[in-house]
RNA sequence: GGCCCCUUCGUCUAGCGGUUAGGACGCGGCCCUUUCACGGCUGAAACACGGGUUCGAUUCCCGUAGGGGUCACCA
């Protein structure tokens, strides 16, 4: 595979504004539209599904027209592609699956013929947009698969399209039920819902079964009853020869009569071997692969259950889907997936193959580098949904110097074309900071709410026993002072805590002889006091420092220490009043009578 | 190892042939101030390297280096 070079003195605009006439109304080599959803509708009734319905994309039909391509195209590209390598073969598709303007609308570049270096025709149709996001329930969702996710969901609201999820649990040895509710419940947390009820992929099973057997009399697939062992052994021959380790296809071109007597066989792939695939991928640009790389990969499995490979080709069709945005991972599987697809004479899809996301040491994010399911992120970090979206957006997408971006904002301006092509680190900090943001903008009885447990929890409390309503009084002061939930809690406990205080060594170095004589005072000139507001107690306070000389700060720091424990804290005043007159009072006293330090 | 992808401040990014290379996080300073934050101002900080193409490359091409991905009867 190898990037191919752009015309070098054509910048891609002014090939792709040709705005050529329409050439379309000759029948396209793709299915139009309604073909496509006749395919899906035949799929539905002759497969076998499960209890999900299969999304009903609902064209207004196939169009085409003058037409002008977006950044992402690289259509300068493959015109010099086209003129140097495809002489031979001059009708090729090039620039399929980018996004064509005709009017206000938008459309899909679904096929398009190329002479010379000149783009000649395109078909475009104005399909509705169907995404998916196809986890396998083998482990929690982590922040990658959340961000997956999250530009499938953006990408099908964008364009008003369907976005659709499909659990891929044909894995039955590491599919749990636990990982199946994880993946939801972190999606439910995110608000990335899809729009139809989930796709069981094991359920379709008898469906991909089907389609191997399709394969199999087109004469796209074969038998092969090349045992585990004897494949092992070549892969070990393979190594030990530093040759690349594939199927050497030994049962490829085999006449079936040799096959052994009710032997257990795998379906095969029949992958062409010369020539070459392109994919425009809507991220990645043009990437050609030589087909000769391509190995005879399985389909089914010798107990008749889909790989992978196979499952997730059949399950996209028949759910319509028209874009397929994955991890860049999958990008070497979709050369493979093309093989089958074009063996099918299935419409493909439009390719988006995102970049990584890494650790903060630069390696691809697992388990052991510090990947963490969503709910830690909801549960341990104390983040609020809103801000792991935000943050995950702009992780590999960006819009300008656009920093804070709320979901609304997001699917108004996100577009694939604004996915970058290199992988990113990921980096709390910049979670954390995004965080405190969406805290001060979040309403203080969500957050009362959010915290109550977390107050509890650190309390020794039932969360009952939380007061919510003096939560939610304190969080205007809380909030601007934290980057987590944690963060608020911590903040809060001061109110909850129980007395005689517990004092941290800086706010007991602050309470010395003087410090209490003026405690002294201070209660003195506040327990007098009618109403307990906080221009009360800020007069009150003023006048203990003006009589005594002393600036406010003076005075503020023992109060400080002497209620709350600490000497840091929202602001004095606000303190008092949270606190109530009489929790005050009490709690200065304690210090005003404690012994000597 | 084969194949593929990637490379702008420490990090996330803007940039689409001519910019004092912009923003954000983090870091330093100043201001605000009753502490801590928030907020405001400000500073340090980047085009991996080498060749081309061009009047002119961060930008286009090639190569090198580095990083990443992938090579299962996993997904």
């Amino acid at each position: 595979m190898m990037r191919q070079p752009a015309a070098a003195s054509r910048p891609a605009a002014t090939i792709i504004r040709r705005n050529r006439p329409p050439c379309g109304r000759s029948a396209p080599a793709t299915p139009t539209a309604s073909e496509r959803v006749q395919k899906a509708a035949h799929a539905i009734g002759s497969g076998r599904m499960n209890h999900a319905a299969m999304p009903t994309p609902n064209p207004t039909g196939s169009q085409s027209g003058t037409w002008s391509l977006s950044r992402s195209s690289q259509v300068s590209q493959a015109a010099r592609t086209a003129a140097a390598q495809r002489l031979a073969a001059p009708a090729t598709r090039v620039c399929r699956g980018s996004k064509a303007m005709l009017g206000a609308s938008q459309f899909w570049v679904t096929s398009c013929r190329m002479s010379g270096n000149h783009c000649v025709s395109a078909t475009i149709e104005n399909v509705p947009v169907v995404t998916r996001f196809a986890p396998s329930p083998t482990g929690f969702l982590h922040i990658g698969g959340a961000r997956t996710a999250l530009f499938n969901w953006l990408f099908a609201r964008h364009h008003g399209g369907t976005f659709l999820l499909r659990i891929e649990d044909t894995d039955r040895a590491r599919s749990t039920e636990e990982a199946i509710t994880a993946i939801f419940d972190g999606l439910d947390w995110l608000g990335l819902t899809s729009d139809q009820e989930p796709v069981f992929q094991f359920a379709r099973a008898a469906r991909h079964a089907q389609v191997a057997q399709a394969m199999l009399e087109g004469g796209h697939a074969y038998r092969c009853y090349a045992t585990p062992e004897e494949l092992a052994e070549l892969r070990e021959q393979q190594r030990a020869m530093k040759q690349p380790m594939r199927y050497d296809g030994r049962w490829r071109d085999r006449d079936p009569s040799e096959a052994p007597d009710g032997a257990p066989f795998v379906i095969r792939l029949k992958a062409p071997q010369s020539g070459e695939t392109v994919i425009e991928d809507a991220v990645q640009g043009r990437v050609v692969v030589q087909n000769a790389e391509l190995d005879d990969m399985i389909l089914l499995r010798s107990d008749g259950t889909p790989t992978y490979m196979l499952a997730v080709v059949v399950d996209d069709h028949d759910m319509g889907v028209t874009h397929v945005i994955r991890g860049d991972d999958h990008l070497n599987n979709a050369f493979r997936q093309l093989c089958i697809i074009r063996a099918m004479g299935w419409q493909e899809p439009v390719y988006a193959h995102i970049p990584l996301i890494h650790g903060s040491d630069g390696a691809k994010l697992s388990k052991r580098h510090g990947a963490l399911g969503v709910d830690s992120y909801r549960d341990d970090m104390g983040m609020l949904p809103e801000a792991v979206l935000n943050y995950l957006l702009r992780l590999g997408w960006g819009h300008g110097d656009e920093e804070f971006i709320p979901i609304d904002r997001a699917i108004a301006l996100f577009d694939l074309g604004g996915v970058g092509r290199s992988p990113s680190r990921f980096d709390i900090k910049k979670l954390e900071n995004l965080n405190g943001h969406y805290i001060r903008e979040a309403e203080d009885k969500r957050l009362a709410a959010l915290v109550a447990p977390r107050v509890a929890e650190r309390t020794g409390r039932d969360v009952a026993d939380i007061d919510t309503a003096l939560l939610t009084a304190a969080m205007a002061a809380l909030k601007p002072r934290a980057k987590t939930l944690d963060e608020i809690a911590d903040g809060a406990l001061f109110l909850f805590a129980n007395r005689p205080l517990d004092f941290d060594e800086k706010a007991l170095a602050l309470l010395d002889n003087d410090a209490r004589a003026l405690i002294g005072t201070t209660v003195d000139a506040l327990a007098p006091l009618q109403s307990w507001t906080a221009e009360a107690i800020e007069e009150a306070i003023r006048h203990v420092a003006e009589d005594a000389g002393l600036g406010l700060g003076k005075v503020a720091q023992p109060l400080r220490a002497a209620l709350t424990g600490r000497t840091t804290s929202p602001g004095i005043f606000d303190v008092l009043f949270l606190l109530g007159k009489e929790e005050t009072l009490s709690r200065l006293s304690d210090v005003r009578h404690a012994p000597a330090v």
